[in-house]
DNA sequence: CGGCAATTTGACCGGTCTCAAAGTGTGTGG
DNA sequence: CCACACACTTTGAGACCGGTCAAATTGCCG
C-alpha cells in the first residue's frame, strides 16, 4: 500500500497538472488552465507519519482533503467511546464531503502509513468552482459517486456473511489498487484486522478465522499485512454482490 | 404557465415560495426571488398512486425529485433478483442524487402511498445553480448530510442488535416526522413489515416479534399500519443500552 | 531478553435466521 | 353483499452463524 513511501521534496512539489491521480482526482475534466488555477489553492502538507490525525471529529470543517499516497481512515465516536470505522481512503480520494453539511467534521481522519495529503481549502474551492463549471460538476459528481458506494456497503452489512463481507472488501481493494497503476493481485494491508473487523460489522476473530480459511482453501495467500489474491474469480463468486441489471420486480407491499 | 389540471389544483399549483416544506427542501436559504426563479423549472407532476414508479434502476438520469406529499422507498435489485431498499422518503427530502455521477439511477423509487414529488431537470437546475450561488452550497449541502446519514445508518448495520436498530428506525421517523409538523407520538407505517426487515437487514419474523415485544413492554402501541410511540425515552434507551458502551473488562460490583 | 499489542485458535453461547403453519385483512368476482 | 383467494403478519420450534470469553502464539521494539 506503499509505493511511495520514501517521501521526497519532489513530491511535494508536484502540482495537479503532473500528478498521476489526476485522472482519480478532483481535477478530472478541467482544462489545462482551469487545473493550474486550482492547483494555486491546493496546500501540499508534508507527509502524515502512520497515526497521525489528519482532523478530529467535531472540529470546524475547513477544507477537503485529496490522499496522494499512503492511506487514512476515517471513523467516528461515540460518547460512549466505540469507534466506528466509516472508509479506508486510497490515492485519489477525496475525504471531508461528509462535513460541508454541517460545518463541523463528523468524524475524525488518521493516517494508517505514512501518508502525504493535499488540503484544498474549501471557501477558495468554492469560489472557483462559482467560476469554473466543470469542477462543480466534478465535486457534485465524486459526491454522488460516494453516495452509491456507500449504497452498496449498507447492501453489504445489512445481508451479507461474513465470508461474503471479506471477500468483497478484497475485491473492492483490489480494484481500486488496480485503477491507480498497482497490482490487484498483491497489495498491503495497511489496516489492522481489528479495524477491518469494526469496518465490515465483524468481530476481529472472525475475520482473522476467515483469512486463514480462505488461504486454507488456496483463495489468498496471507503474511502479516501482505496479501495475495490467488484465485480472484473464486473470490468473486463467494459474493454474489449483483451488478444492477435485473427489472425490478413489481411492488406488492 | 398553468400547472392547473383537472386534479387536485391547490396542491399542485402552490408554488415553492408558499409551500410548506421550503425551509426542509432545496429552496432552503434562497432570497424570495431566488425560490421564484427555481420554482420556474419545477414541474409538479400528478401524484402517485401506491406501487406506481418514479424511476427504475438503470434508467438515464433527467432530474431530482422532492417529496411533496407521502412516501417513497428506494431500492436496488441484484441479478439474482434481491431487492435492498436503501431509503424511505418523506416529504421535503430530495431523492435522485446517487445518479448525478453514472448519468443513470442506481436504484428505482416506487410510492409508498398516493403521494406527489416536484420534479427538477438537472441539466437545468444546474445552470441555474451557475447564477444563484446559494442554491449552489444547498444542494451540496444537501448531499453531504446525506452522506452523514448514511453513514449513522452504516454504524447502526455494522454493530447493533435487531432490537436497537429497530428502535433507532422508529425515533428516526418520528423525529423526521416531528420536523415537518406532524406528530412524533402518532404516525403511519406506509411500508410493509417486510420493507421494514429488509431496510434493518433483519428477517420479517424478527421485525414482527420486536413489534410484538415493544407493545408487550408497554414502548408503543401498533396496530397495523398504525403506531403510537408511547415511550419515546425508554425507546431511546434502547438505542445505547443494548452493547455495552464502555466494555468493563475488570469492573468490580 | 522481556513486555506489550496484535493475531490466531479453541470452546461455548446466544441472537437471529430459517422453516413451517396459523391467523388476519384486503381486494376481487360472482 | 358474500365467498374466496392471496398477501401480509404473527407465532412457534429448531438450527446455525458469528459473537464472547479465554488462552496461546507471534511479532515488535526497546
Amino acid at each position: 500500500m506503499e509505493p511511495t513511501s520514501s517521501f521526497n521534496i519532489r513530491t511535494l512539489s508536484r502540482a495537479c497538472n503532473e500528478c498521476q491521480l489526476q485522472d482519480l482526482c478532483l481535477p478530472l475534466g478541467l482544462s489545462r488552465g482551469d487545473i493550474e488555477r486550482l492547483d494555486k489553492i491546493v496546500n501540499r502538507r508534508r507527509p502524515l507519519q502512520r497515526g497521525a490525525t489528519l482532523f478530529r471529529q467535531g472540529e470546524a470543517f475547513q477544507a477537503l482533503y485529496a490522499v496522494r499516497s499512503g492511506s487514512i481512515k476515517t471513523y467516528s465516536s461515540t460518547n460512549g467511546g466505540e469507534e466506528q470505522i466509516h472508509a479506508f481512503l486510497l490515492p485519489g480520494e477525496l475525504l471531508g464531503l461528509d462535513a460541508i453539511g454541517g460545518g463541523l467534521h463528523p468524524e475524525s481522519a488518521v493516517a494508517l502509513e505514512t501518508t502525504s495529503v493535499c488540503e484544498l481549502p474549501f471557501d477558495r474551492l468554492q469560489s472557483l468552482a462559482h467560476e469554473v463549471d466543470g469542477l462543480q460538476r466534478q465535486l457534485l459528481r465524486i459526491m454522488s459517486r460516494e453516495l452509491n458506494s456507500d449504497e452498496q456497503f449498507m447492501r453489504l452489512l445489512a445481508n451479507r456473511s461474513a465470508e461474503e463481507r471479506l471477500a468483497s472488501f478484497l475485491l473492492n481493494l483490489a480494484s481500486r489498487f488496480e485503477l491507480r497503476g498497482y497490482s490487484a493481485q498483491a497489495f498491503n494491508l495497511s489496516m489492522s484486522r481489528s479495524d477491518i473487523g469494526n469496518y465490515l460489522g465483524l468481530a476481529v476473530e472472525t475475520v482473522s478465522r476467515l483469512f486463514t480459511r480462505f488461504q486454507q482453501d488456496g483463495l489468498i495467500a496471507v503474511e502479516r499485512k501482505a496479501i495475495r489474491l490467488l484465485e480472484r474469480e473464486r473470490l468473486s463468486e463467494l459474493c454474489n454482490l449483483g451488478v444492477p441489471v435485473a427489472p425490478p420486480k413489481h411492488y406488492q407491499g
